[in-house]
DNA sequence: ATGGGCACCTGGCTGC
DNA sequence: TGCAGCCAGGTGCCCA
């Protein structure tokens, strides 16, 4: 039997790689749910220890045979809760997780495999390794790199309010400040572009001169962009299949990213690419102000 | 406190 | 055809 593919994104061209921003992450946390809540840890084999931090020498002793109680996310982290503590995993930016049978051959880039009583395994896949695998004993709310963490983006308490205060007095652009953790979370490369050009707003704004109305136009626009995307699926842009093996087609609704020369959508003027913070960003200079 | 830049890593593409 | 070089991306960390 072939692997269950959770999530995998693909971009096309040049942009060939996964990029698993929130949507994808909480695609993958409903896929793997069903597979591995409830279910004991009778294994887990680290193959590859070098990820973005190195894998803890005694995770895999401290993980067998505990039992995984759910899989909850946290901006970009995934959660599986155990019965001593959390495993806590990040997709980096070419990460994925899959549902195989536990003896299913590995594969390149098939760096942990936690397998489970009913004789599946949770595989982590990361060609670029800048996934990371992290054991948490307390409370991970209060983890070092989860409790600076921004509210969650659907929250209630993500609202223009919020941003308007946390903006306030910063100089960096809107777009560079989108994609602070500290300020919005769940927000990547992506999705800062696609926001931006719903709100209408450009860019290379300063942050803190957002006004309130700009910033509720921000905020909703983020919160469309983030849930259209789960509803979807997460973003496709060649080869995505979902737990039921059906593509899904996010890709055709993004506005602007890797768009460059092509027309605007609205209204057809070519759309503009710029680096920010060494980053690309798409825009169109006619109807983001 | 804030912001800019770097590091980590690999696969795919470009251009010689 | 082969190969060197560039580029994409998330995010913690260091330094100004």
């Amino acid at each position: 039997m072939r692997g269950l593919f959770v999530a995998c994104t693909t971009l096309p061209g040049r942009y060939a790689g996964v990029v698993p921003e929130l949507p994808e992450v909480e695609t993958t946390r409903r896929g793997i749910a069903p597979h591995v809540d409830g279910h004991r840890i009778t294994h887990l084999s680290v193959y590859q220890p070098r990820l973005r931090w190195p894998v803890e020498a005694g995770l895999a002793q401290w993980a067998t045979g505990q039992l995984i109680h759910g899989v909850a996310r946290r901006a970009k982290y995934l959660l599986l809760q155990l019965d001593k503590g959390h495993l806590m995993l990040h997709l980096g930016m070419s990460g994925s997780l899959r549902i195989v049978p536990a003896d299913a051959p590995r594969g390149p880039h098939d760096h942990v495999d936690i397998i489970l009583d009913c004789g599946q395994a949770l595989r982590f896949n990361d060609p670029r390794r800048f996934g990371s695998l992290l054991r948490i004993d307390g409370d991970p709310a209060l983890h070092p790199l989860l409790r600076q963490l921004a509210p969650e983006p659907l929250d209630e308490t993500f609202d223009g309010r919020w941003l308007r205060r946390v903006l306030a007095g910063r100089r960096s652009a809107i777009k560079v400040a989108l994609m602070n953790s500290h300020l919005v979370v769940g927000v990547g490369n992506i999705y800062a572009s696609e926001a931006l050009f719903r709100a209408g707003i450009r860019p290379g704004r300063a942050a803190g001169r957002l006004t309130v109305v700009e910033c509720e136009r921000l905020v909703a626009a983020v919160k469309q962009v983030l849930t259209d995307a789960i509803r979807q699926g997460g973003t496709t842009l060649r080869d995505y299949v979902d737990a039921e093996g059906r593509p899904g087609y996010f890709s055709q609704a993004l506005q602007v990213y890797g768009r460059d020369g092509q027309p605007c959508h609205h209204c057809a003027t070519p759309i503009r690419r710029r680096i920010q913070a060494q980053r690309s960003t798409y825009y169109c200079p006619a109807c983001q102000h």
